[in-house]
Parts: C-alpha cells; sequence; structure tokens
DNA sequence: AGAACCGCACTTTTT
DNA sequence: GTGCGGTTCT
C-alpha cells in the first residue's frame, strides 16, 4: 500500500503529532507505514530536525526498514538520516554511555569508567562463562554465603536473576538499593493478598474447592520439609478454602539475608564486568537510565522533542521510564498491540500497553519524587486504534478473535467479557472473499501436513490473490507451516525432505551445540591433525575422568577401539559417510543428526570446503553464538516452516499451524527456580539442598517460598495471544493440524476437526524447483579498498586464564614490534623471550617500514609490518607472513586465516618468484606453525557473503 | 460431582 | 518441580 492514501485513523495518527498517544495497531493495519509518514511529517515542520525525533523499534532489522522507508518519504536524505535516532533502546542507550556515560558507574557506588572500549557480550555463553568465573571467585571471598551456594544448583539462574531485575528497573547501589529498588524485592502483600483471595475463591458456588485448595493437594509430597515446617492439614484447612491467614504465614519472612546475598551478588558482579571492561545488554539500560536520572544537564541535552515507539506491547519496564526519561515533551507517541505481546520471556512487559495510562502516571511519579525530571503532565492521552486490516478476509480476522477467548486448558476459564471488551475488532480491506478454515487429526501428523500441502498447491479451491489482486491458484511458496517448537518445524522438514516437498526452515536453529555437532567435530579434528581438543571430547565421552583423559593425553596412546574406529574413518571418502559413521557409533538417529549432517552437506557441496575448512567453519559456528540461523533462499517456491514467534510481522496467503497436540500447547510445566523474583511476592529464595551436596535425603526448608508458587495464577493469556499471532499471519486460508492427541485450544475452536489418513505422493525431485539451505557463514567485516585490518574481526572478546588476554596480548605485541625496529627493550617474560629468540634467528640485515600496510613496496631484503600482520620477512627468494598469537588454545590458525592469506596474495604480485608461507608464532611456546592460504575466490566468497546478510522471505507488506 | 492419585512431559528469541 | 489429563475413589 505504498501508493495507497492513509485511511481516515492512519491520517489521524500522522497529523496528530503533539502530545501523548497510545495507538492501538492490530495485526496488518499498517503501523509501519502510519509510522513512518508520521515520522515524514513531524520532520517536515520548519523547525523540527530528524535528531529532534527518536523511533524506538525493538530489533535492528526494523529500525533499518524504518529508515529506509523514511528516507523514502521525506525530502532528507539517507546521508541526512544515517544518524538519525532510529534504533533500538540498547543501541541508543549504547551511543549515550559512549558519548556521555564514562562517570555513570559511579553514581552506583561503583569505582571504575564504562570506556570507548568497553565491549558488550552479545553472546549469552561467553556472559555465563564469565558469570562462573565471576561467581566463583565470590563464593571464595564471601564464606558467610555457603547456606546461600548449598542451596544453589547453577549459578546461571542467579545471572537470569540479575537479568530480570535489571530489565525491571531495580539496581544495587554501594549501600543498599538504587531509589525505591527495595520496594519492589519486598513485594506488595495487597496486591498479593488480591491473587491469592482469586485463586482461593470457591468454585461451582462454592460446592468446589478453590483452585488454590487443590493445587496445594501435593503440598508435601516428594519433599522433606524441615520439622517446624506446618502439617498439610494445617496448610490447606477442612472446607473448600484454605485458611485466610495462609497468605499472611507464606508471605511474612525475614528475607533480609537473602536480599543482602542477592545485593552483593549483583553489584560485585557489574563491579566485576566493568573491571574485565564488559556490559551486558541489561546493563546498558541500566547504566543509561541511572545516568538520565542523576544528570540533570545531561537528560536536558539528550532529550528529545519527539518520541515514538514502535511495538510497544514488547517494551519491558525499564524502557517505559528510560523513554520517559529521554522525552523532552510531552510528544510521545507508542504504538502496539497487546494481544500480539508473545514476548514476555524477553522481559517484555504487556502491561505497558495495556496499563498504559496507570503506569505512565505511575512511572512518572516514582522519577519525579526527589526532582522534576518529567515535567509534563501525564494527561490528556489520546488513543487512536488503526482497525482496517490490509491482510487478511473478514472470516480470517473473526476466528482470530476466537484465539483469544478459547480456553487454554480444561481448567482454564477465560472472562470472554473482559477480553471482548479490550479487543478493538479489526475490519477486512481485503477484496476478495476466498477463505478457508480447517481443522485435520492424523496419527501421522507429519504425513498429513504434506499430504495436505500437496492437496492445496494448485488447487483453485484455495485460490489466492496475485500481486495485482488476480486470482491465482496456490504455489508452495504461499504457504507457511507454523509451529510452537523448532523440534517439531525440524521434524517436518526431514519428513518434507523424503518426499521431496519443497520446504524450507526459518529461524535460528541451536545446531553445533548439540552433542552431535560437537562429537562430529571431536572425530574431525582427530582426522584432520590429531589434536588433543579431539580427543579431549571423544574420551570424556567415553567416560574416563579428566585426569585419565589428560593421562591419555600426554602419553598420546589411546584406547585401541577408538583408533579402530579413527582408521574406519580414514578409509571413507566423503564427510557425509563420516558423520553418519560417527552418528552411527553413538546411536544418534535423531532429526539433529540429521540437520547437521544435511547443513554441513549443503555447505560442503556448495563450496570447495576442505575438512580443515569445516573444522573451522563449525569452530566459528559454536564460539560465534548459540543459534545458527537457516534461510529458505529468497525467491525459491517452498513453503517455509517457522516457529510462531518468528512469524511476528510476516504474513503468508495460506497458514497452516501445525502440531496443535496435547500437553505442547500450551506448554506445561517448566522448572523450578531457586531464586524467583516476581511482583508482588517479591524476592523469595526456594532453598532446596539436595542430597549430592549432603549426602543427606533431600531437604527442602522452605515451605512459605512453596506455597506461594503456587498462590500466583497461572496465567494462559500469552498462549492465547500465540495463537492469536499466528491465526492473524494469514491472509486467505488457515489450516490446523493435530496428531493423535489434539489439545484443547484446536477443540474449543469454532472449527469442525476431521480425521484423516493422508496419502502422499512421492515428488519427482527433478520437476520440482529445489530449495537448498545456505547457511550464514559467521564470518566478520568485509574488507574496505584491500587493506587486510578490516578483515580482522575486532569484536572478538579475548580473556585467557592465568592473565593471559587482550592487555597481556598488546605487549607482547609491542615489544616485537619495538625489538624488531631495534629499540632498546627488555623481556618482560617468557613470551617476549620467544619473540626476541625467534626474531633474532631470522637471518639477514633488519629494515623496516612503518605504517606499511598494501601494497608493499619493498626494495629492501626484509620488511617488518607495523600493521596487523605482524611480521614479513622477506630473503632472496622466500618471503614469510607471521602473525604472533599469546594465546594458543583459544583461537586456532583459522582465525586470522583470512587475513595472512590476503597478505600471502599480496605477497604473490610483489615477489612473483618467491617462495610465500605463512604462519602463525605462538609466543607462548615459541612454536610456528603453518597456515594453509585461502584462493582469492575463496577469500572473495567468505567477504561476500558476509556482506550480503540473507534476506528472509517475506517482509510485513508495504504498509 | 468432587477429591485424590498417578503418570507424563517438559518452549519460544532479541538486544 | 509442576501442571495436565485421565482414572479411581468417596
Amino acid at each position: 500500500m505504498t501508493d495507497l492514501e492513509p485511511n481516515d485513523q492512519q491520517q489521524e495518527l500522522i497529523d496528530s503529532t503533539d502530545g501523548l498517544h497510545l495507538v492501538d495497531a492490530g495485526a496488518g493495519t499498517g503501523k509501519t507505514f502510519t509510522v513512518t509518514r508520521r515520522h515524514a511529517n513531524i520532520v517536515s515542520q520548519p523547525d523540527v530536525e530528524p535528531d529532534d525525533v527518536l523511533l524506538v523499534t525493538f530489533t535492528n532489522n526494523a529500525a533499518a526498514e524504518m529508515k529506509e522507508r523514511i528516507v523514502g518519504n521525506c525530502h532528507y536524505g539517507m546521508r541526512e538520516l544515517a544518524d538519525a535516532p532510529i534504533q533500538t533502546f540498547h543501541s541508543l542507550c549504547h551511543d549515550v554511555l559512549e558519548e556521555h556515560g564514562h562517570a555513570a558507574p559511579t553514581h552506583l557506588g561503583i569505582d571504575d569508567r564504562i570506556t570507548g572500549s568497553t565491549r558488550i557480550i552479545e553472546d549469552e555463553l561467553v556472559e555465563e562463562a564469565l558469570f562462573g568465573e565471576f561467581i566463583d571467585r565470590f563464593s571464595d571471598d564471601h564464606p558467610e554465603y555457603d547456606d546461600f551456594f548449598r542451596a544453589l544448583s547453577e549459578p546461571t539462574g542467579l545471572l537470569d536473576l540479575v537479568n530480570q531485575l535489571a530489565a525491571k528497573g531495580v539496581f544495587p547501589d554501594a549501600e543498599g538499593w538504587y531509589r525505591d529498588g527495595e520496594r519492589h524485592l519486598d513485594g506488595d502483600f495487597a496486591a498479593f493478598k488480591r491473587q491469592f483471595d482469586e485463586l482461593n475463591e470457591p468454585r461451582n458456588g462454592g460446592s468446589k474447592q478453590s483452585v488454590l485448595r487443590s493445587k496445594l493437594g501435593r503440598y508435601g509430597r516428594s519433599k522433606c520439609y524441615l520439622p517446624d515446617a506446618p502439617e498439610k492439614s494445617d496448610i490447606r484447612g477442612s472446607g473448600k478454602q484454605v485458611p485466610d491467614e495462609l497468605a499472611r504465614r507464606v508471605f511474612e519472612e525475614d528475607r533480609e539475608e537473602l536480599k543482602q546475598f542477592v545485593h552483593d551478588v549483583y553489584h560485585e558482579y557489574l563491579e566485576f564486568a566493568l573491571r574485565r571492561n564488559y556490559l551486558n545488554f541489561g546493563m546498558l539500560q541500566l547504566f543509561a537510565y541511572v545516568l538520565l536520572c542523576e544528570n540533570h544537564e545531561l537528560r536536558d541535552e539528550v532529550a528529545f522533542e519527539y518520541v515514538m515507539i514502535d511495538e510497544f506491547q514488547d517494551s519491558s519496564e525499564i524502557q517505559f521510564k528510560l523513554a520517559l526519561l529521554l522525552a523532552g515533551t510531552n510528544n510521545i507517541c507508542v504504538v502496539g498491540d497487546w494481544k500480539q505481546s508473545i514476548y514476555s520471556f524477553q522481559y517484555a512487559d504487556v502491561d505497558n500497553i495495556v496499563e498504559f495510562e496507570d503506569r505512565l502516571d505511575r512511572f512518572v511519579g516514582q522519577l519525579n519524587t526527589d526532582h522534576e525530571r518529567v515535567s509534563f503532565p501525564t494527561t490528556p492521552v489520546t488513543t487512536i486504534e488503526l482497525v482496517e486490516n490490509y491482510r487478511s478476509t473478514q472470516e480470517i480476522l473473526g476466528f482470530s478473535e476466537h484465539g483469544l477467548r478459547v480456553p487454554a486448558a480444561n481448567r482454564d476459564d477465560v472472562d470472554i467479557a473482559a477480553v471482548d471488551d479490550r479487543i478493538v475488532s479489526l475490519e477486512s480491506n481485503a477484496d476478495h472473499e476466498n477463505t478457508t478454515i480447517e481443522a485435520i487429526q492424523s496419527d501421522e501428523e507429519q504425513e498429513a501436513v504434506l499430504a495436505k500441502i500437496q492437496e492445496i498447491v494448485g488447487n483453485d479451491d484455495y485460490r489466492v490473490e496475485d500481486e495485482d489482486g488476480n486470482p491465482r491458484p496456490p504455489k508452495y511458496g504461499d504457504i507457511a507451516v507454523m509451529t510452537r517448537t523448532r523440534d517439531f518445524g525440524r521434524e517436518l522438514l526431514g519428513t518434507a525432505e523424503e518426499y521431496g516437498l519443497p520446504m524450507a526452515y526459518e529461524g535460528g536453529i541451536e545446531l553445533f551445540r548439540t552433542d552431535q555437532a560437537k562429537l562430529l567435530l571431536a572425530w574431525l579434528r582427530i582426522l584432520e591433525d590429531d589434536i588433543d581438543r579431539g580427543w579431549a571430547v571423544v574420551l570424556e565421552r567415553a567416560g574416563y575422568t579428566l585426569d585419565e583423559v589428560d593421562a591419555i593425553l600426554e602419553r598420546r596412546v589411546y584406547p585401541e577401539n577408538m583408533v579402530a574406529f579413527r582408521e574406519e574413518l580414514r578409509e571413507l571418502e566423503t564427510l557425509g559417510g563420516v558423520a553418519q559413521r560417527v552418528f552411527a557409533r553413538y546411536g544418534y538417529d535423531g532429526p539433529t543428526a540429521d540437520v547437521v549432517l544435511h547443513t554441513l552437506q549443503s555447505v560442503h557441496n556448495a563450496t570447495t570446503q576442505t575438512r580443515g575448512d569445516l573444522i573451522r567453519f563449525i569452530e566459528r559456528a559454536i564460539e560465534s553464538g548459540s543459534t545458527h540461523e537457516v534461510h529458505a533462499s529468497a525467491g525459491t517456491n517452498s513453503v517455509t516452516v517457522q516457529t510462531i514467534h518468528a512469524t511476528k510481522g510476516l504474513e503468508y496467503p495460506i497458514v497452516i499451524l501445525a502440531n496443535m497436540n496435547s500437553g505442547r500447547f500450551p506448554p506445561g510445566g517448566g522448572g523450578g527456580g531457586v531464586i524467583t523474583y516476581d511482583d508482588p511476592v517479591g524476592l523469595r529464595q526456594r532453598k532446596v539442598y539436595s542430597e549430592e551436596a549432603h549426602g543427606l535425603p533431600h531437604i527442602y526448608d522452605n515451605w512459605q517460598a512453596d506455597v506461594l508458587g503456587k498462590c500466583l495464577p497461572h496465567n494462559y493469556d500469552e498462549e492465547r495471544r500465540l495463537l492469536y499471532v499466528a491465526i492473524t499471519r494469514a491472509e486467505s486460508h488457515v489450516v490446523f493440524t493435530a496428531g493423535e492427541d489434539p489439545n484443547t485450544f484446536i477443540e474449543e475452536l469454532p472449527v469442525d476437526v476431521e480425521s484423516v489418513t493422508s496419502e502422499l505422493a512421492e515428488i519427482d525431485r527433478e520437476e520440482t524447483e529445489q530449495t537448498t539451505l545456505q547457511v550464514e557463514m559467521p564470518v566478520q567485516e568485509g574488507p574496505k579498498g584491500h587493506t587486510p585490518h578490516t578483515l580482522m574481526r575486532d569484536d572478538v572478546f579475548e580473556d585467557v586464564e592465568g592473565g593471559r588476554g587482550t592487555e597481556f596480548g598488546t605487549q607482547v605485541h609491542d615489544f616485537a614490534e619495538a625489538y624488531a625496529l631495534g629499540e632498546n627493550v627488555e623481556p618482560r617474560n617468557d613470551d617476549e623471550e620467544n619473540v626476541m629468540q625467534f626474531i633474532d634467528d631470522l637471518d639477514g640485515e633488519l629494515l623496516v617500514e612503518e605504517d606499511a600496510y598494501l601494497p608493499l613496496t619493498v626494495d629492501s631484503e626484509r620488511v617488518t609490518i607495523s600493521g596487523i600482520v605482524d611480521l614479513v620477512h622477506v630473503t632472496s627468494d622466500h618471503v614469510e607472513i607471521i602473525d604472533y598469537k599469546t594465546d594458543r588454545g583459544r583461537h586456532g590458525e583459522g582465525e586470522y586465516r583470512k587475513q595472512l592469506s590476503v597478505y600471502y596474495h599480496v605477497a604473490r604480485e610483489v615477489y612473483p618468484d618467491h617462495k610465500i608461507t605463512a604462519s602463525i608464532f605462538y609466543t607462548e611456546s615459541g612454536v610456528r606453525q603453518d597456515v594453509e592460504q585461502l584462493s582469492i575466490d575463496e577469500i572473495q566468497r567468505l567477504v561476500t557473503e558476509a556482506e550480503t546478510p540473507t534476506q528472509t522471505t517475506k517482509q510485513n507488506a508495504d504498509r
């Protein structure tokens, strides 16, 4: 609808630039279109610059898309808008801290600075490792907290807690809690009591016990409370309700020590992170918030004249407050849809939008307690509803509302009147009415899904609209299968492959962190060069203890059966063969092994990678991030498989909502945390002392927390919204599918469930357009011009045990350069001794050319480059390219392979007749290792892939 | 009809 | 550890 004019509500939003606005923008109502037009309208005012208008999105992709659309719509070009504040909260906070935030930690009593070199830890596993290191040290330093640690199974639970507190705006300072943070930790008895009472209400007019009493039926089961814990009959009472005073008994508990513990962990972790020169995403917001709270001049300086927040239902409490601090005026506009709030696990709080006015008022009050930080009135708030839907037929829109009304479980009762009251019904703008909504159940669900797809493709009953609005029969590419779990999607993909049906999974898969991938990697390493890292994994897996593994690695005599297996693998010619044999050995025959195999093969086939390349590829994949993105090639005609969470913002003519099976949608259960934090209950600990920790029977010594856990209602709202989101992706047709045991949702929806047995035809692979999986190579920056320094990834956070780290490496490198330049320097450690020895051993006179990047113009015998490659040594017939590394074990030679290769090819041009080698010099051991060169094509390919990220198939249509 | 008991299964993803 | 659904008991 780029060419179309805005409708009345959209126009109203575009025109009302001033004042507080809450916009309910349902699915497919042209939200992005309207927001970008509104932005253009604001900046078209004579005294408003793009810099004055903050537009917050929740993903970088969304920000980029917004920017692009805005450029197309106003008189500013991309250049003027390149630095305009159209960004995520996180990147905005990053900018603020970078520019003004050096002293931010001091406001929390932390004597450290945020500097330009402070890194943002993006990888969860990296942070967990760092946190683990921190918590080890912390527990050593604080014997007084031994009791807490005895009850903790996973220290990462504490990291979760810290992040959750940060997202709620609860921070520790030197003495206690920043501002009114402690109130949140204490909880709110009145609010708790309301929830307690609601859950303690007898059912069926008094004839049936309350939900709470029923839940407490398992009180004490498979638990061993301390002797002073009350009896079950005492807890549950004798009537239909539990005793009223139970609320107070479980709520009132001395938590001073627990709060102190959490405070110390939290505060010292912040100190630790700053000392190690990193921040996580939560800390970005934390410090930016503190800074904006404390520094009144800065707040005025940074403040924006206009603030717009997109996808407001995905915002967290601290983000709401940040927005208030960043707003210099009341020109605040939040746009969102509570019905599409499905990211609470990312600290999103739907109440930000549902209770917007209450929260606005409350948060401003909190911010203004001691100083007027927010100086505009919180009323009036103008509400604008976008109700015209440009995506789906009316029938689908009507049906989608049922998703918000049906019970998600037998015991779930929905307050339909209350839901209806909140729903703003959408009106379809579609000019065609051909819609089908159906549900099928089959004992072989996967086959049923595929058979349904075969039935749909080319079938005029399922006709869809082409770009000009004319009806046409559907293609594979018109269909999306949405699932709640990745697993089902992956399995379906495997089945589709068997039948040759073109299907591609889109989204993140944690492919290379699976045991399957790690074992395969280990064996590939063993095959490649027998290195310890391969054997260590394999031996550990076979049950050897760490000491035994060490001994075996030391003696290099490996178990006979493993050596035999290695020889067996050596015989195999293809990578697929190796992988299959490895998986067979360990009994991996599930979908994960299949996908690992398939993915590696597609990388392998599509390129000319050697086994060594693949090893490095897997290493990088493991290192660089937990999930591995797998995309369908753009433009191929294949069915898309996605999780519902990943489909937000997308749309498809035909949606198959699969895996509507009992027990899985909605999810059941969920592990019990040790320390929980949840308003209004506050901070609680469930102390479980395990047998392993004590050699005693399992002791559960906090019966209060046990009961508290049951006093809060289980909320199914998000499950229902998930269903709603999935249905509203569809333009024309929806199919639900379930296996043997359909769940409550599918039974409660107003649609007949038809039992089917599917007849599935095998598709001739030659005839269908094959889809290939493209795996994004985790390659960093590409080259700019032809200087190699841009090839080096500079975001590798190096921190190695025993004091070896970035700083140490820099020192060794500085020493090496100074020594090569002939300066009078003394080695300070073994590494520098080794470097000195190495340079001394090189023959010939030493000549130096400073700042010698490319091209290498040399007429001397020998050149030192003070650039990124550490040393280029030239003799009459030989060029040696050398890179020092201070931290063997952290990085293989693959890390800087591209960069060394670029030098290699340049040297080739400069010295066509010389022998050219490139190698890594490990300073710790004094070992030099040659590096195999990449061809120019290979470098080019890696670089190109890094520069052109694959597009997602269908972005939010142009509205 | 309601209460008690038993066995089963056990996410999503962005910054 | 916990919620669900089904079965059995009262």
